[in-house]
DNA sequence: TATGAATGAGCTTTCATTCAT
DNA sequence: TATGAATGAAAGCTCATTCAT
């Protein structure tokens, strides 16, 4: 997965021509943002990310004015890496099917590595629309070539929506890593598997 | 419904000798809950539930130390039918998966009724352990139950586990009530219809 | 200037049966805020009122949800007073002019002793709106009073209205405490000179 | 408008010999503080200013270290205008009280039209003291130069302090504008007709 | 000299939990 | 045993002021 492209930065944050203290500033945010959100998910306090980051509160919020901006920002580069992998996969990938089953694993990949990502992607806060808007912006239109193509060479059956695929992926991933042994992977496969044919 | 097992009784609201003026508090508190619950998820204030009750504080945490107590309270009656339902269906149904794929419906039904539940269930706060706790000892053997025999008749793949299915119809029902048309039903049928065959 | 009637106590900080240790923290609370109104103004922070006070900030809020609560209370005795001591001065007094004269005095009094209490009472934050309504709604009547008396008897200009002159008068008392050897009292009494003949 | 004292020039903007673009900040800031207190009053957030003028922050505090030296540049000219009217007016005028009331009339205006200015003369704050200095400084002597002629021809009592005067003027003007209609020039008429009599 | 990023104390408000009554 | 008043940490956010660039 390619993290370094820029195909996409609506906001990039590298290529501003801020300051390099401001640049720092920006990297040591998203570096404690990361790992916060990883430990105790995207509804850290603020107060929490600028401790961590070693700045004031002020210069978070000059940063990242609202927390969805923060998250967009700090997954940016992995949402972006999963746009571009679609098409990739299609190509390259045996099948339709087999594409969109590797793409999945992808998405799965990067939101079980992300804890509390999946599980802010479906709060319904309104501080998280804008974090919603953009992956889903994102991401189903991917998707939804990769289910479209797997439906249109009749490997899966055709009346499933892409958002819904995503969105129950994304519900599976978002609560695996327990001390209970529940792999999403597996759960996942199952979904998968369950597109192949009618309901039985 | 007859209590026939006494494994994890939290709180059991008719088994203890209790004061009849205590009795009925408690049952003020527990239908105070469900009320709340239902409009406001799980997470509602403790001292809203107290106001609808008409209790102070202080009762309210003598009759439920934590707000896992409370819940599992209120979804007793629930959880227990669930647990009934598995033998019976087992008898009523067709087939091993005609009845697995029932009682799941009937989780799934009991889930996505309560608002909030399902990610109290997946929460990983410490105050909802035992939350986690009954409903895992109550209803994992129920749902094994039913996995073995559909493996048993072949229906199945073999190597589901009661726990992780349950887990991930859990999940799948934590999360779509939004504005979005995604429907915890369908994505649990996509899951179902998983079981039944080996991954492609 | 009696301050312990209570003939208008909308609420009456020491009839309400509560328990005595509200009680005491009520009291606390109101003499910590008059204390620190005097010398920070109304502006002052919650937390230092509630520092002062020695109770929580939750306490503070319990008892005075919105500031307007709070200085409406600290001040509410000495409005009173001033609303009874209007129709007494009329009788007591040699003439309605006179009357409306001591009765000024004893605004100035009590406004002038409460530094920032005049400005606050000339404020347009939003939050202090409740504390224009009770000042306005108790005095202004009892001043027309007096302004209406003291017109029909001849005695100062008949165009004068109750609500301008309280306002003339707050204005000149709010700010007359400084170094500056400004005397508030004696600028309301060329304002009260000011009302007995038509302008020159 | 010609500087003919120069007493208190705490940011002269015309004699310092600066490098012109320095000049030009100056003049930016100050246009863009004159804009801003117009529609947010004298209280405007410093970045606002900044923004608006176009400037850094730091530029705008090397030339006005505080918020009064900002304010005494906007509003210099109309101060000295009041200064160079007093004696103008007791030429034209018909007597001095007539004068002394001309010139109370404009400075009434000159602070009803700047929204938040009278209110800051009477701040205590200390980051306002300057204002104060200024302001006192330029124009008490003004004003006692029109009271002492008015008490010399006696049209008025003999014991009004100009200061006194000036602030109570500034008190009545500094609170007037509110849904209330309250206008400040009928009650400082009131104040000026008081000023003619004794007591009563 | 000019910039504006950074600071961080400050604000109001909420709420799970405790404990004096 | 029941009450609900009290607690106080925590939250998000703002802004006057400083200082590295």
């Amino acid at each position: 997965m390619s993290e370094r492209r820029t195909h996409h930065p609506p906001q990039s944050t590298e290529t501003s021509p801020k300051r390099s203290d401001a640049r720092r500033n920006t990297q040591k945010i998203l570096d404690a943002a990361a790992t916060l959100f990883v430990t105790s998910g995207v509804d850290v306090s603020v107060r929490d990310v600028a401790l961590e980051a070693g700045v004031g509160m002020g210069t978070l919020y000059r940063h990242f004015p609202t927390r969805a901006d923060l998250i967009v920002a700090v997954y940016r580069h992995q949402v972006e890496a999963c746009v571009e992998a679609g098409p990739a996969l299609l190509s390259s990938e045996a099948s339709p099917y087999a594409a969109l089953r590797a793409w999945i694993h992808l998405f799965v990949e990067f939101l079980t590595t992300k804890h509390g990502l999946a599980a802010a992607l479906q709060s319904d806060k309104p501080s998280f629309d804008a974090l919603h808007a953009y992956f889903l912006d994102r991401l189903v239109p991917v998707c939804a070539g990769l289910v479209e193509a797997a439906a249109e060479a009749g490997e899966i059956r055709p009346d499933v929506e892409a958002l819904e695929l995503m969105w129950g992926v994304g519900s599976l991933c978002s609560n695996s890593n327990k001390e209970l042994q529940v792999n999403a992977r597996r759960l996942v496969d199952l979904l998968l598997t369950g597109l192949r044919r009618v309901a039985a």
